[in-house]
DNA sequence: TAGATTGTTAATCGATTAACAATC
DNA sequence: TAGATTGTTAATCGATTAACAATC
C-alpha cells in the first residue's frame, strides 16, 4: 500500500503525537526518578539555556531539530545535549530529532515554570524596580505580590500596580499570603538580618543579590547573583587577553 | 641563643616580609606563566568568592588564615583553596597559613582590580542605573565614563554625575575615550545590534544583561549576567525539594 | 625543636565526549 | 527499505579530594 505525500506526512505526525502523548504520560514516574538526586548542578544549569534557544526557534517557527543542529547553534556538543536531555526522559525520536514545542514544554516542567511562584521583592531601589518591571517573570509564573523598603518616601509607590509597602508590614504580609520566593535587591549589612525575618516567616528559596554569601538552613534554597563577581571574571578574561597579546 | 617572645614575634614578621617581598618580585613570571593558559573555568569563577571573603576578613582585623579555617567558613574543602591558589604560586607559608591582607591584595592583581577600566552603560532603565549606582564598582577599577540611551527624555539626566547621552553620541564617544567595558542593559531586540557597533568601535568586553547570547568574534569578552537562568534554576530547586519531602 | 600548615603528588570522583547499536 | 538520529554504553578528560613530604 502506498500513501501519498500528505498522507505520508499525516502518520508521520500522528505518530508524532501518539509518541509524544505517551512520553507525556510518564511523567509520574520519571519525575520520581529525578526526584531521586543524582541530576548534576552542571546539567541543571544548562536547561534554561536550551530552553531560550528552544523557544526561540519556535518563534522563528522551526517545528523540529536534530541535537546536531541545536548544537552548532548553541556551540556545544551534540552529545552533551542527548546526555543532559536523556537525564530526564527520551523526549527524541530516532531518525527525527526533537520537536521544538514539545521538548521547550518538557524542559518548562523540568525548571517548574509550568506552576506558579508567589514573589516578593525586598529593596525597592534601582535593582529591585528593574526585576519588578521585567514583565517576563510574570509569563514564566513568578507572580509579584509585594515590594518592600525601608525608605518611607517610597511608600505608595507603585510599579506594575503593585504598591510598595513598608518593611514593618512585611511578616504579617508573608503569613497572610503563600509567598514562596523573596529577591533580596538590598544592601549586604542588611541583607542578613532580612533573611532571618523571611525564613522564620515560611519563605522557601531565596533569590539574592546582596553582595554577600547567605548561611542559611539547608531547606530554604538561596540561589545567588553577584553581580561584582561577574564583573570581576569579566576582568579577569580581559587581564589575561591582554597577556596573551604580549602587552 | 635564645630571643625573648617580642623578639621571635620580630623575626618571624620580618620573615614573613620578606618572604613576601621576594613572592611580590616574583610576579613576572609567575604572570607569564599564567598567561600560558591552563587555569580553568572552575578555578577563576571561585577568584572572587576567596577575595569578598579575604575582604571580610581583613574588616574584621583577622591578619592570617589557614586553608583549614578559611575551608570551614566558605564550606569548601581546604584542599581545594590551596590547589586552587597554587595555580597562580604559593602565597602562604608552612606552619603559619595565609597573611590576609596579602592575599587578598594578590587575588585582586589576579583579577586586574589594581587597574582601572573605563566603562560606559548601554541602557539607562531601572537595570543601568542600579548599576551606576554602585558606587563599589569604582572601588574596584570600573569607572563610568558614560551612559547611553535612545529616550530623549533621560538626556541630561545624571547618576552619580554622569550624564545620560543619546545613542547617535555613543560611536564618537568610543572613539574619543578609550573605553575597555560596555554593560549592555537593555531589551534583547536591541542588543545584537549594539554590539555590533561596540565591536567595530574597539570595545574590548561586554558585560550582558540582555536575555539573548552574543555571538562575537573570540577576541571580544562577553560575560553574560541572564537573570531569567538564574531565576529558573531556583525555581528548580524550589521544584525538586518538594518532591523530595512527598508533596 | 615540635607543631602546624603549606605545596604538591597521587587517588578518586564526576562530567564530557566518542562511538555505535537500537529504532524510527 | 535506507538514512537519519536518538538513547546509551564505554572511553577520555578534567576537577576535586586525600595524603603526605617539605618546611616554616
Amino acid at each position: 500500500m502506498k500513501l501519498g505525500n500528505s498522507g505520508k506526512n499525516f502518520v508521520k505526525s500522528l505518530t508524532l503525537f501518539v509518541q509524544f502523548y505517551i512520553i507525556g504520560k510518564d511523567n509520574g514516574w520519571r519525575s520520581r526518578i529525578v526526584g531521586s538526586r543524582g541530576i548534576s548542578r552542571a546539567v541543571i544549569g544548562r536547561l534554561p539555556r536550551y530552553y531560550r534557544y528552544l523557544g526561540e526557534l519556535n518563534e522563528a517557527g522551526v517545528e523540529r531539530i536534530s541535537s546536531n543542529d541545536l548544537s552548532k547553534r548553541m556551540h556545544v556538543t551534540a552529545s552533551q545535549i542527548r546526555q543532559d536531555l536523556n537525564n530526564f526522559g527520551g523526549f527524541g525520536q530516532q531518525g527525527y530529532g526533537y520537536n521544538v514545542k514539545y521538548l521547550r514544554t518538557e524542559i518548562g516542567k523540568i525548571l517548574g515554570l509550568d506552576q506558579s511562584h508567589n514573589m516578593v521583592i525586598i529593596g525597592a531601589g534601582n535593582l529591585g524596580q528593574a526585576l519588578a518591571n521585567y514583565a517576563s517573570f510574570e509569563k514564566n509564573g513568578f507572580i509579584l505580590q509585594g515590594i518592600f523598603d525601608v525608605n518611607p518616601q517610597l511608600r505608595g509607590k507603585t510599579i506594575r500596580d503593585v504598591p510598595v509597602r513598608m518593611m514593618d508590614e512585611l511578616e504579617l504580609f508573608l503569613q497572610e499570603r503563600e509567598i514562596e520566593i523573596a529577591a533580596l535587591t538590598l544592601p549586604k549589612s542588611k541583607a542578613i538580618e532580612v533573611s532571618d525575618i523571611l525564613v522564620r516567616n515560611g519563605i522557601k528559596a531565596i533569590w539574592n543579590f546582596a553582595h554577600t554569601d547567605l548561611n542559611l538552613p539547608k531547606d530554604v534554597i538561596v540561589e545567588s547573583v553577584h553581580l561584582s563577581d561577574s564583573l570581576m571574571k569579566l576582568s579577569y578574561n580581559i587581564m589575561r587577553h591582554k597577556e596573551g597579546h604580549g602587552e
